[in-house]
DNA sequence: TACAAAAAGTGCGCGCACGCAAGTTTGCGT
DNA sequence: ACGCAAACTTGCGTGCGCGCACTTTTTGTA
């Protein structure tokens, strides 16, 4: 089904990019980030330094890919496999939810190099930008074509919420400013972040979602 | 109230800020934005091309600015200002759309130029992600300390949603898939492409805003 | 099987982004 | 009025991102 082109052509490329990535994060683990460059990762790889920036156009992108890697799609998949009865909301937060605690993804040593680096945390941060297309085909298979133009929205809504609960995660930006009167929990897990935030998306997706089973019993409103 | 530090030092930085935006877009409308190199920009402002990259960190970036100014603060600022009575919804996309509509926003060459060459396109819509920081803010005022997170979130979805609509308007990533049945518009106006895109948002706002009230006048609840 | 079109890889070169370690200006307390 | 500390600017050097033109590999077709 979304077997996309599978020939040998694109073979060799998932392989190449995997090789890349992983290469990098090995770097970057044994001598510390600051001293990898970016020769060294094609070579590690056996491709031209040109050929690496074909595929990465920033040196923490390659590294943090290695944890990354294809969570997006696995996103758009699982909501896709969530019977059609189940709540909008409910798939969409269950199914990140479960794909960023894949226990894969947690690489330890790999983790631990990521959130103390603040370019990595950054380039971490911004990779869940990547789930927003994938997002939107999900979500919009449940609203019909008709509601393509909300999905998006909603998929680029999700993705921003995700992308606060992941900075969150990660200790912030800065430092958090000294708040008055309450009491400011540090970071608290991950699922639990993600869930808070995107509790605050789930009113939007309900109406969309109540929106479109109304226009399918009454094709000719708009 | 929001004035910051007011001191010289601060006035002469936003002057050598605005000196070398306004030189940037000079520069591209006189040349093309190809045949500017940073060290132009630098001289024209009077500046060292270090401290260019200081002030902005991408060529487009400078460019882009001229248009996009103070956009950010003023969108803040003009939700501060509508009375409390009025819904959140509303007064958070009344406060966009009021600001995407700023003639002076409407350089018309400036803004041909922006919309035909893809880089600056790119940053010209990443710009739009400048917004969330206020926008929080303006959005916790409203929501009470105890809505801070989900103020957070909410800013970047809307903020999301509006990156949406810019990207439609002008013209989007790529071309547009070849839809099937349903007739698509190219661009449409922007004040449209942005009330479209809030809409999706307007329950969860609501949701958010019900939820403030509430806590208010029974604080000890969650 | 042979071949032409498409796609991916590669070498080269140019600006650019940015860390670092000075030098210079502004702000503030005494 | 003075002087110190913090903030800003600047020159230098390094590695990187990417456009371009060219070679090599893969794919679809005759």
């Amino acid at each position: 089904m979304t077997a996309g082109r599978t020939g040998l052509r694109e073979q060799k490329k998932q392989a190449t990019r995997q090789a890349l990535r992983e290469a990098a994060l090995r770097l970057a683990l044994e001598r510390g980030p600051d001293n990898v460059r970016v020769d060294d990762i094609a070579d590690a790889a056996g491709v031209s330094p040109r050929t690496y920036n074909n595929y990465f156009s920033s040196r923490e992108q390659a590294i943090v890919a290695a944890v990354t890697a294809e969570r997006e799609s696995r996103v758009a998949a699982a909501i896709a496999a969530r019977p059609d009865g189940v709540r909008l909301a409910d798939a969409v937060v269950d199914a990140i939810v479960e794909q960023y605690t894949d226990p894969d993804a947690q690489d330890g040593d790999a983790l631990l190099l990521i959130t103390t680096r603040p370019a990595l945390r950054e380039a971490f941060v911004d990779a869940a930008a990547a789930i927003e297309h994938p997002l939107t085909d999900a979500i919009a298979g449940r609203l019909g074509d008709a509601g393509r133009d909300t999905a998006r929205v909603l998929a680029a809504s999700v993705a921003a919420a995700v992308r606060v609960a992941l900075d969150r995660w990660v200790g912030g930006t800065a430092a958090a400013p000294p708040v008055a009167g309450g009491l400011v929990v540090p970071s608290g897990s991950l699922p639990d972040l993600l869930r808070a935030a995107l509790a605050a998306l789930a009113p939007a997706l309900d109406a969309a979602e109540r929106r479109a089973a109304s226009a399918r019993h009454d094709p000719g409103r708009i």
